[in-house]
DNA sequence: GGTAGACCTGGACGC
DNA sequence: GCGTCCAGGTCTACC
């Protein structure tokens, strides 16, 4: 199956940059499971090729790929709007393609309750184990994988199996996270009608996510972009590159959403994933970037990178 | 409203 | 092989 015109997308940047913790690179294809089957992607170009281990409805499942790798929206002008600065530009140039995926609300919520206090290989570790302890069987053309454990599954495990799993103490807010999902009293159906502040603070309600875990959950899966997770990272690059003191979370959103606005979700991506790319990000030359502004638009240029 | 300490564990590092 | 240190977000107690 193939998804056509995909332009100012990038599947390497899109699946890389640390918004989900299910796709594996083998050669130049991304193996990844979504909802219960194992999906294949390949770009060539501008044109997605996929395969699923599921037989699939080939119009609503282009449909359903499209939303879920972000291709409808105009992302090309929601970074015109945050390329504020030469710094900015770079990022955007760099990555160019990236897009926010809008993944399974349940498995984005569970993934980031692990996510806290620890770091990706671990938390990809974690996710593979619950998932071949609770979840189902999966295989693609010799590729096996297994999919996420639904909301029931975890909700009746015991302690002792999700500490098997190297959950660690958060063990206790993933089992009671599923818990209240199961009872109606975390309501994800109703969830993704709400505006963001009001998603968020239903989200803030659960023992064991805080500010940083909603955040990303509002921005991976419920496609609120005002939403800017604010972990180390964030609070480092912006205490240094534009701050240039300590500053409070507080002080942090307030100058984020002055400066890059309602696409703020966006603007954190970049700098984010930039700066992981980008051994000398903080150095004298990247730092005299910050003062020099873009009246330019970006990416006219190149459609597609891969 | 802000801060310090505890929680948990894989990986890096030094011996 | 062993011990130590570091990274990371939330909660609780305290100021």
């Amino acid at each position: 199956m193939q998804i056509q015109n995909t332009t100012d997308f990038s599947l390497k940047y899109t699946l890389e940059s640390g918004q989900s913790f299910r796709w594996n690179r083998i050669d130049n294809a991304y193996y990844g499971v979504v909802e219960g089957r194992i999906l294949k992607i390949t770009q060539e170009g501008t044109t997605l090729c996929v395969e699923s281990s599921t037989d699939e409805d080939e119009i609503r499942f282009v449909s359903y790929l499209r939303h879920y790798l972000d291709i409808g929206r105009d992302v090309p002008k929601i970074l015109a709007e945050v390329n504020n600065d030469a710094y900015m530009h770079r990022a955007i140039e760099k990555l160019w393609g990236m897009r926010i995926l809008n993944q399974e609300l349940w498995e984005t919520l569970a993934s980031f309750i692990l996510s806290q206090n620890n770091n990706v290989s671990r938390i990809r570790g974690i996710i593979r184990r619950l998932s071949e302890r609770f979840g189902e069987h999966l295989t693609l053309a010799g590729y096996v994988d297994y999919s996420f454990p639904s909301p029931d599954a975890l909700a009746t495990a015991t302690n002792e199996e999700l500490l098997a799993c190297g959950t660690g103490y958060r063990a206790t807010y993933l089992r009671d996270t599923a818990q209240a999902v199961v009872s109606g009293k975390l309501p994800l159906t109703a969830m993704k009608q709400m505006p963001y502040s009001e998603a968020k603070q239903e989200l803030m309600r659960q023992n064991g996510i805080g500010e940083k875990v909603a955040d990303c959950i509002c921005l991976f899966s419920l496609g609120h972009l005002a939403a800017l997770p604010i972990d180390v990272w964030i609070k480092r690059i912006f205490e240094t590159l534009y701050l240039r003191r300590r500053a409070t979370h507080r002080e942090i959103r307030e100058f984020a959403h002055s400066y890059f606005g309602d696409s703020v979700g966006y603007a954190q991506q970049y700098l984010f994933h930039y700066v992981h790319e980008c051994s000398n990000w903080a150095d004298a030359e990247h730092l005299s970037l910050i003062e020099t502004r873009v009246p330019i638009a970006v990416g006219n240029s190149k459609s597609t990178t891969k």
